[in-house]
DNA sequence: TCGCGATACATGCATATGCATCTACTTATC
DNA sequence: GATAAGTAGATGCATATGCATGTATCGCGA
């Protein structure tokens, strides 16, 4: 827990920094990029960030704002929608990657070797079974 | 990052069902039981927490509201502060615990033996250096 | 095909957080 | 011992979150 919070502090601030979004926003814009066409129901992106449903609707309202995600109705069920990745979402989801990249790096890589980091993860994913 | 919070979520679900306050109350709570007398200056609190001071200022706001804290006056520096732990913040503080240690039970130690335990505690302080 | 429970997402309200700044006091400087 | 710089903590304002519930649509069973 303690250790989350300082790493997450120590991203936040590199994010606010460079003058770009909060974290939080780059789950979202990740998994559209990762998506195909750059596309998702709320309801996927939803599984996949851990984000509740409440506050998933509302960030997706911020990024549509922000011109980063555009929102479209599903022709095929009435009560759902899309969520698009804009060109300028793929930008700033790229621009946030190539400082948290480097966050990562610094505040994680250089304290561990390959091998321990490996390990880290492999004990985290089990403990996330 | 996902690790903590999903456990977050469930430890945080597991004292709301309890109808007991939300995680980072026990924090301040446990170092105010540990503290000498029962007692700590908010900065001191901050220190030991990850708290940002404003965050702080009102969480300890919310504590005296609720009566598990007093505030008192320094009488050595009068811009300070001090916190004390009530009767009643003792109690709740310990009621917490059950169910957070319950909570660190099933959802952590079920997952690892205690060897992989202690080589977790050892990764993440490794990175919180 | 009607009606009803389930599903997808939104939202009003209370509360929590971040940021900047404020107030009150203390300590160092001259 | 007056004044400026520093420190402890509080607070107004904007924004984010949690909770409960709302609205619209879907799909199933009679």
């Amino acid at each position: 827990m303690r250790t989350q919070k300082r790493l997450l502090d120590l991203v936040e601030n590199d994010l606010k920094r460079a003058g770009l979004p909060p974290l939080g926003w780059y789950d979202v814009l990740l998994e559209l990029w990762r998506a195909d066409g750059g596309r998702l129901r709320p309801l996927d992106i939803e599984k996949r960030t851990l984000l509740a449903q409440y506050n998933l609707s509302r960030l997706l309202a911020r990024l549509e704002r922000e011109g980063l995600i555009g929102v479209e109705a599903d022709p095929e069920d009435g009560r759902g929608k899309w969520a698009v990745i804009t060109s300028e979402g793929l930008a700033v989801r790229e621009a946030m990657w190539a400082v948290y990249a480097g966050s990562i790096r610094e505040h994680v890589q250089s304290k561990l070797s390959e091998d321990e980091a490996t390990r880290l993860g492999t004990l985290l994913a089990r403990i996330s079974t």
